[in-house]
RNA sequence: GUGGCUAUGGUGAAGCGGUUAACACGGCGGAUUGUGGCUCCGUUACGCGUGGGUUCGAUCCCCACUAGUCACCCCA
């Protein structure tokens, strides 16, 4: 079908582009708030970069991924996240050369093979920042207060924050022992799902939504007793700082992030209305991405949000702005004496800057007014024979109904005035 | 990838195995001479997602596909 577009993928209409604006505009004030550049990495890249940055064993990576070889046979990645191409980004560019922490934010579109429902698309959109050569817990209470400050601002203040450490390459493989051995007899009482978690993940096992696999984990150690010195300081360092400004949070043991690469923190906003694809906005640090994508060893924090689940949030709470007018003027012109004169008025005020339209169809002065009326604009200019036998417009304010002539020569000067004020 | 539900015009939607597929919104046209927003009138479905099948006959029954939706997995 010509007519269709690839599933799991939408047009964004001319009727919905100014919430995204609006989303996007509220973004860039905040980013630039809290001293975040904006970069702009390629949709495509490398796929082993991928594989090495997000991990080969993720479900991202093992089957959602958008690979394919071009034609010289080099094997490419759409991105299905942009974590991995700004940290290559910074280690290409060299963007750590002058010293200091390096904030980044991007908007963009991410590509991820899965099946589609609400919420979740093939294509979707996501902004997220990455601070990168700060190790200080004050950086990750700075990034979580950067998203929570964006939720509050487009009005969303029912969103929960859950934290966590999820512990660092010391102190995790001890707690994954741990877990296993309280789960190992167990192990036949797990659900299928959790049986494979054991191994792979044990992690996910506290996470999982079946009733007796919640009961089983009653009472499984919790991972904040299990954290190193330094991991277990840097949490508790996090909560001082987000209670300090005010950033309200629970405590959750439980949450664990999918991707391979983070480390200590680690976050998440929910919605819940949102049914399954509640979370909206998650992140955490990621101390050993960029030694694993080549670099010197450099911890960094971030987060991403879907701005599909945003905005879907935002339409359930009737938070969405309106679409504004944007016509100025609409011209009428009756007969065909007075097209061209109307139509040369129309460009005249189209170079004095103001949003002009008419109509080309030659219809009924009726149905222009019509048009007129629903463009919004706020004077519509009627020229007819009457009009161009004195040399006048016919200037309508469409709000009052207060209809006078002015004649050609100062028409131009007079809408301006009038626009504007 | 697995499972449930759904699929009628531009939109929201009624509808029955068999004569002209409700209704509402929107669109278009009109209601005395060149005028909108209110009101009124008229008009507006390649025929009911696609492809098969059952039947004398299907938009309404069955199957497949596709798409949407919800849940699982996972994630934003």
């Amino acid at each position: 079908m010509l007519t269709t577009i690839p599933r799991g993928t939408k047009d964004i209409l001319p009727g919905t582009v100014h919430e995204w604006r609006y989303l996007e505009e509220k973004i860039r004030r905040l980013c630039t708030v809290f001293g975040f550049e904006e970069i702009r990495t390629p949709m495509f890249e490398h796929t082993e970069l991928f594989l090495r940055g997000i991990g080969e064993t993720t479900d991202v990576v093992e089957k959602e991924m958008y690979t394919f070889s071009d034609r010289s046979g080099r094997s490419i990645t759409l991105r299905p996240e942009n974590t991995a191409s700004a940290v290559r980004a910074y280690l290409q560019n060299k963007l750590y050369a002058d010293g200091n922490i390096t904030k980044l934010f991007y908007i963009g579109s991410m590509f991820r093979y899965d099946k589609p429902q609400a919420g979740r698309y093939r294509e979707f959109h996501q902004f997220g920042v990455e601070a990168i050569g700060e190790q200080n817990p004050l950086i990750d209470a700075e990034v979580i207060k950067l998203g929570a400050s964006l939720l509050n601002q487009i009005g969303l203040n029912d969103i929960k924050l859950k934290i966590n450490s999820v512990g660092c390459p010391k102190c995790r493989p001890v707690y994954r022992k741990k877990l296993q051995a309280f789960f190992k007899d167990k192990f036949d009482e797990l659900c299928e799902d959790c049986q494979s978690r054991f191994n792979r993940n044990p992690l996910r096992i506290l996470d999982c939504k079946n009733p007796h696999c919640r009961e089983l984990s009653i009472g499984a150690p919790a991972i904040t007793g299990s954290l190193c010195d330094e991991c277990s300081e840097h949490f508790a360092q996090l909560q001082r700082h987000l209670t300090a400004i005010g950033v309200e949070y629970a405590l959750d043991p439980r949450l664990v992030r999918g991707l391979d690469y983070y480390t200590k923190t680690a976050f998440e906003f929910k919605y819940t209305p949102l049914g399954a694809q509640s979370a909206v906005l998650g992140g955490g640090r990621y101390d050993g991405l960029i030694e694993e994508c080549g670099g010197a060893p450099t911890p960094a924090v971030g987060f991403a949000t879907g701005l599909e689940r945003i905005l879907l949030a935002l339409e359930t709470q009737h938070l969405l702005p309106a679409q504004k007018n944007t016509c100025d003027v609409f011209i009428v012109a009756m007969g065909e004496n007075a097209t061209q004169p109307a139509f040369k008025l129309l460009h005249q005020l189209r170079d004095s800057n103001i949003a002009a339209s008419m109509d080309y169809a030659g219809r009924s002065m009726k149905s222009q007014m019509k048009q007129a009326n629903k463009s919004g604009a706020k004077y519509t200019v009627i020229i007819g024979d009457d009009e161009l036998s004195k040399n006048i417009a016919s200037v309508r304010n469409m709000k009052d109904s207060e209809q006078m002539e002015i004649p050609f020569d100062t028409l131009i000067d007079k809408l301006i005035f009038e626009v504007n004020k």
